[in-house]
DNA sequence: TTGATATCGTTAGGTTCCGAACGATAGGAT
DNA sequence: ATCCTATCGTTCGGAACCTAACGATATCAA
C-alpha cells in the first residue's frame, strides 16, 4: 500500500486563492502541513493516550522537559516547554495536584523557584514516553529513515530561522 | 551563510533519556521537532501580526478557511479549522464582534448554521495573508525550494496515516 | 400521526493559555 | 543605609479549548 502524498483538495482550493496574490507558495505549503499535523498529532494523544493520564499536551510536554533536564528554575522551564511563565504558574500547579512535580525554593535567591518531577512524575514519564513514540512511530510509518532524518534535518533549520 | 542544521543540546539531552528505552529516534526526532516549529511559528505570528488585527491563531485559521472556501457549516468549519465545534461557536462568536464573519440559518434545515466572511473580514484577510506569507517565507528561507517541497510532501503523508 | 433515533449547534463546567500588572526580592549606586 | 532599577513568579481578566450534556430539528418506521 503506497502512501498517499497527493496535495489534498483543500489545498488546491486554497491555492486558487493564493496564487493570485503573489504568494510564496512553497513557503506556504511547507508551514500549513507543519500546523495540520501538530494539530493532528496533539489532538490524537490527547485523546488516546493523555487523557489517561489525566494529563494536558502542556502537562506532559513539562513533565518531559522535568524528567530530560532535571530541575529546572521556571522561566528556563516555561521557554523549553514552549509555554509562557503564567501558563507554567497552571500547569506546574496541576502536575503538583497530581503528585507528579514539585516546587522548591532556590537555596539563595528568595525570588526564584526550582520545580522538579517526584519519584511518582519520573515513573510515569517512564511509563508514558515509550507510548508516546509509539504514535510517533505510527504517523511517521509510510516515512523511510532517510525522509525521517531529512525532516527532521528541515525543521532544525527552520527552528534557526524562527528563533535566531 | 550556511543554515545550522545541527542538533540542539536540548536534542542531545533528551536522546541520553531515551535511548536506553528502546525508542524509534528517527520518528521522535521528526514529531518532536515539527511541534517545536509549528509552536514558534504561532507564537510569532500572534505577537508580531495577529494582535494588531485582535485575532487569534485560531480566528485567523478560521477566517482563512471561510476566505477559501466560501460560507460552511459549523461542524465542517470545526473540522477544517481543527478545531472542536464547541470551541468553534466560541470563536465565531468573537469573529462576529469584530465584524469579520456572520452567521445566516440554513435555509431548509433549521439545525443548521452557515458562518461566512462578512466584506470586512474578506478585505482583512486579502491584507494579513500576504503578510503571513511574508513569515512563512522567513522561516523557509534557509530551505531550497526542493527542501520546502520534500517537507510538504513528507508532513502530507503524516497526516494521511494520522487522519486515516 | 406518533414515537424512537439521529444530527446539529449551543451551553455548562473546567483547564489551558496569553499579556499586563503586581508584589517580593536582589543588586547596584550613591 | 537608602534609593533605583531589574528580575522573578504569581495573580488577574479574558479568550481559547475540550468533553459531556442539552435542546431543537429532522428522519424514518410503525
Amino acid at each position: 500500500m503506497p502512501a498517499d502524498a497527493s496535495v489534498t483538495r483543500a489545498e488546491l482550493e486554497a491555492r486558487k486563492r493564493v496564487e493570485a496574490l503573489g504568494i510564496d507558495v512553497d513557503a506556504w505549503a511547507a508551514v500549513s502541513n507543519i500546523f495540520r499535523v501538530a494539530n493532528a498529532v496533539r489532538n490524537y494523544t490527547e485523546r488516546n493516550l493523555l487523557s489517561e493520564f489525566n494529563l494536558s499536551f502542556s502537562g506532559f510536554t513539562v513533565l518531559w522537559v522535568l524528567w530530560v533536564w532535571g530541575p529546572k528554575e521556571s522561566y528556563a522551564l516555561a521557554e523549553e516547554s514552549g509555554i509562557s511563565k503564567s501558563t507554567l504558574t497552571g500547569v506546574v500547579k496541576t502536575l503538583e495536584r497530581l503528585g507528579l512535580a514539585a516546587r522548591k525554593p532556590h537555596a539563595a535567591d528568595g525570588r526564584r523557584v526550582l520545580v522538579q518531577a517526584t519519584r511518582k512524575g519520573t515513573s510515569t514519564m517512564r511509563r508514558i514516553f515509550p507510548r508516546f513514540n509509539e504514535v510517533e512511530a505510527l504517523v511517521t510509518r509510510d516515512l523511510s529513515a532517510q525522509e525521517k532524518e531529512s525532516l527532521a534535518r528541515s525543521l532544525r533549520i527552520m527552528l534557526h530561522s524562527v528563533e535566531g
